[in-house]
DNA sequence: CGTATACTTGATTGTGATCAACGACGGTGG
DNA sequence: CCACCGTCGTTGATCACAATCAAGTATACG
């Protein structure tokens, strides 16, 4: 099957009953009975090649989507052309939501894999939020998450060290990854599919200076990479780089 | 009246009908018959002299309040005692809403001027968000934009000079208050009560340096400042400097 | 193979931090 | 009323972290 190197709508989409990432996602909280109209109401499932924009910051925000597969980059671009990472989306991972209608992205997503995603239109998904006060509760819930992590940002933007921006970016992904069963526990290694410069973007670094972070850090024996891998071989001390605190809600 | 140095409920609280910032605030899409339960579940409204915390972070997040007047700094506190500013609440805005019930806050705020705020328990919030629709997706909308100034705050961060960064914020918070009628349209001066080191903290930068890019920006005819004001004396160099674009939704 | 992209390394520069001191107010108490 | 003190703003000297500039080396892909 040629890879095709446009968005394309797949042809036999997944049904929601049997949605792997489910209990990660937007309707983990939604009885059963709700996902039929999950189901119906989902636009339909998207492929997206590596490199692909699955929407762009100002454009109309017509979309909400859920990762099925695959990891995404969000980020804003700066004036001068630079990008500004903002977060990763995993699997399970809803995003470009709008709470207002008729509103516009506030940030790109661009996928960094190959990856699925599940759309969902902005009205019907404002439909559901009035007819269900439970997916309201989860929205605000999903949203004050998200929030919360771009605080941490700030926080990390402000006043933290290259270093300890670049173990935290790897720690937290470390756990997200883990919390999805995506973490060899025995090597301590996860996939690691973002480039330098894509990791730079996401602590406000030039790919130069994460390249010697990161150097850094396999030199004091804390972590080892591959090709697309990450080995984690030190994990207390990557927390204590990072001030990394692991969330025990899940 | 002596001043009392510790929050301190109001004895004769205004009534929501009245109230001068409702129609910025969180309730101006609730009809007229819902204010009256609006108040009713107000818990009180309070009041803090300059420098006092309303909540802290991690601490658990029991209220959510509406400013009604006077200005807030909102902030997260590194490992070595630092502060990093996350926004300035002006009247009107709904700070410390806690989407999860027994969820901790993400940052402290802090009172930067006398001000006084109307509290809401967690709770009640809750309940309202559930048996009104129109109060769910309203608050959904304030956290979106909440969302969108702490997007702007990581490519800030990330990707602007400090002599950007705090143009922005000076121009941003000129229009807020514009908005609000606080501005003093013929001399373009506003109300400034932020000290430079916490326009420091906003911007991820020391005092010093914040002193020495506003010294800057004064010698090149863009501001003046007397005490707690500021005048834009080229309110079209500064939205150039911050790359700032005046939001027309209002 | 030839070409792209990603990674690596060194030399130099620059923005903003740090250290240190002093001046201007404004509030408080003797 | 004035002396005192704490906070805030100002300025200079020096330092450091990360950017920039510039090659050069793997690696994957067609």
């Amino acid at each position: 099957m040629p890879k095709s190197k446009t968005i394309e709508e797949r042809a036999a989409p997944t049904r929601c009953v049997v949605c792997p990432v489910r209990n990660k996602a937007l309707f983990q909280v939604v009885a059963d009975e709700y996902l039929a109209e999950a189901q119906s109401r989902r636009a339909a499932q998207y492929h997206l090649p590596p490199r692909t924009e699955l929407y762009r910051e100002s454009a109309a925000a017509d979309m909400g989507y859920t990762v099925y597969d695959g990891w995404l980059l969000l980020y804003r671009t700066h004036s001068d052309g630079s990008r500004q990472g903002l977060h990763v989306a995993l699997p399970g991972d809803f995003i470009g939501y709008a709470a207002v209608t008729n509103h516009q992205y506030t940030h790109s997503a661009m996928a960094i894999t190959d990856a699925i995603v599940c759309g969902f239109t902005q009205a019907d998904l404002h439909e559901m939020i009035d007819g269900h006060p439970s997916i309201a509760r989860h929205i605000t819930a999903i949203q004050g998450d998200y929030l919360q992590t771009c605080e941490t940002n700030v926080l990390a933007l402000g006043r933290k060290s290259a270093e300890q921006r670049i173990a935290y970016v790897i720690a937290d992904l470390y756990h997200r990854l883990d919390q999805r069963g995506d973490v060899d526990r025995h090597q301590r290694s996860m996939p690691f599919p973002l480039t330098q410069e894509m990791l730079g973007e996401l602590t406000g670094l030039t790919s130069v200076h994460t390249n010697r972070v990161l150097r850094r850090l396999r030199g004091d024996g804390i972590m080892a990479s591959e090709r697309q891998r990450i080995a984690i071989l030190d994990l207390p001390r990557l927390h204590e780089v990072a001030e990394f605190r692991v969330n025990h809600l899940a």
